[in-house]
RNA sequence: GGCGGCGUAGCCAAGUGGUAAGGCAGGGGUCUGCAAAACCCCCAUUCGGCGGUUCGAAUCCGCCCGCCGCCUCCA
């Protein structure tokens, strides 16, 4: 079967079928690193972590882009608040970005351009667009992208356009356009402000021709998938095409994806409304990584995810069952020939997974497969029919779903074994085998407390990490 | 005002015409020294409301109610 996604452009499911056979060519919107990301932004940067990982898995060669926008308005103002550079402001949010992605285990991208990196690139491509006569320049110096100029203009978001004025949105341009829908490409540096030299002055670039100019020089003028957040569809992307297309005369992004934004307790996350995380934040409330995780990814990237805190339980819950499983295949008892019915069981489960990934990544019923398999290989452990020598079809599907989910292997704090802990599930077990209840029960009630979970099984106790600890 | 999305059990959520997946929580059992884990059984005659189309609708149409978002800061 396959990969089929849902094209924001088109508002309809294609199939994937990539311009160079094999290769998966994507941009995905990155940050500005203006602030630590909250879990609104990562929730958008794990869906385009799922999107790779299960091109990766359907064996494509992915080549993903991920812009770091390094200078705009916002951060110009804010290092100088600081009384920083740019580069030496945006560098501590770089930094901290790149640690949540590996926190949350994201995969990394082939390439991160910088916007300060590429000015050389967007200059090119706004000559390219001079040439061709779809700019004009105002008198402070700026270059503006006029839109009249690009009849596919509104493809994307079918914006009315006509409609646009009666908006009451549309502010008294402090700058001179002849459209207000007109966007900057170069934007002319005004006292003080860093700026770049370039054939027309000093300044800095738009923040849509970053995206352009970056695309193209990491993936060619036509590539196979562009994505981002659903805010990004108007203005952001739809200013992208414009000027992509303007400039080649050619297809930009053969398929656009767009993640519905995580609201949390049903509103808008805002600071204002004091519901606005950062991956720190919950990591301080002592919820695990791969819980948040495997929250973010378990709702439908095209469905608002409202973001709870019972949600977040429930999700650690989830991986529990299926950290639980793992153990128990893992001890499965020597055998000599594996179960038939057992292999013949997980093959379904492999491909019902696979299909359900396919299916615009319906990671909903992608677990659901995965659970209902769970509960069939459970039963046939718990009746003895299954060994070891069943491992290997068990693990396939394991490995199957953990290469996309990537929530099985425990983060690092949860294998910590404190001071002491081993001492007391020896000595309690010492008390069970001379039959004294009353000491082992006390025992495993102070494991308790410090976090720890005791079973007992026919090998000997067992230790894991309670879900909230 | 224009455009778009959503409303399925206590919570999360799949399901786009054929008679309600899955997870969490909860109740009852089996197993266990007791637990935990696991398994079994139970947990929506019903899918925001009202009409309509149809042999048949959560799924299609209409109206209404509620929620969220976009309309040049924003994942």
């Amino acid at each position: 079967m396959a990969l089929a996604l849902y094209d924001t452009l088109r508002r309809e499911r294609v199939t994937f079928e990539p311009l160079e056979p094999g290769c998966a060519r994507m941009y995905t919107c990155g940050p500005t690193v203006h602030d630590f990301a909250h879990i609104g932004n990562l929730r958008t940067f794990l869906f385009e972590d799922l999107l790779r990982r299960v091109l990766e898995a359907r064996g494509y060669d992915v080549t993903q882009v991920m812009n770091l926008t390094d200078v705009d308005d916002k951060i110009i103002q804010k290092a100088r608040a600081s009384g920083e550079t740019i580069a030496e402001f945006t560098s501590r949010y770089t930094q901290a970005f790149f640690e949540d992605l590996t926190t949350l285990r994201v995969e990394r991208a082939e390439h991160y351009p910088t916007a300060t990196g590429h000015i050389d690139a967007m200059v090119d491509l706004v000559k390219r667009l001079e040439a061709a006569g779809h700019t004009y320049r105002t008198d402070d110096g700026s270059i503006w992208f006029r839109i009249a100029s690009f009849p596919g203009y509104g493809k994307l978001s079918r914006i009315d356009l006509s409609g646009m004025r009666d908006g009451a949105r549309v502010e008294s341009d402090e700058y001179d356009k002849e459209d207000p829908k007109d966007f900057a490409l170069w934007k002319a540096a005004k006292p003080g402000e860093e700026a770049w030299d370039s054939g027309f002055g000093r300044g800095r670039p738009g923040w849509h021709i970053e995206c352009s100019a970056m695309s193209m020089a990491y993936l060619g003028e036509t590539f196979d998938i562009h994505t981002g957040g659903v805010d990004n569809i108007f203005p952001h992307h739809e200013n992208e095409i414009a000027q992509s297309e303007a400039a080649t005369g050619r297809p930009f992004a053969r398929i656009w994806l767009h993640a519905e934004h995580l609201i949390v307790d049903g509103q808008k996350m805002a600071k204002s409304l004091g519901n606005f995380f950062t991956l720190r934040d919950l990591l301080e409330r002592g919820y695990r990584p791969r819980a948040i995780r495997y929250l973010l990814l378990s709702v439908h990237y095209r469905q608002q995810l409202n973001f709870t805190f019972a949600g977040l339980d429930q999700a650690a819950a989830s991986i529990e069952r299926l950290s639980d499983f793992v153990r128990r295949v893992e001890e499965l008892p020597p055998g000599a020939a594996p179960v038939e019915e057992l292999a013949a069981r997980s093959h379904r489960a492999r491909e019902a997974f696979e299909e359900a990934l396919d299916d615009d990544l319906n990671t909903s019923r992608a677990l659901a497969a995965v659970f209902e398999w769970v509960r069939d290989a459970n039963r046939a452990i718990d009746e003895g029919r299954a060994s070891a020598a069943d491992r290997p079809a068990l693990e396939a599907v394991l490995e199957a779903f953990d290469a996309v989910y990537d929530v099985l292997t425990p983060d690092a704090e949860e294998l910590r074994l404190d001071e002491g802990i081993q001492a007391l599930i020896d000595e309690r077990e010492a008390a069970r085998r001379e039959r004294d209840w009353n000491r082992a029960d006390a025992l495993r009630g102070r494991l308790e407390e410090l976090g720890i979970v005791v079973e007992d099984t026919p090998a000997g106790p067992r230790w894991k990490r309670s879900p909230g600890a």
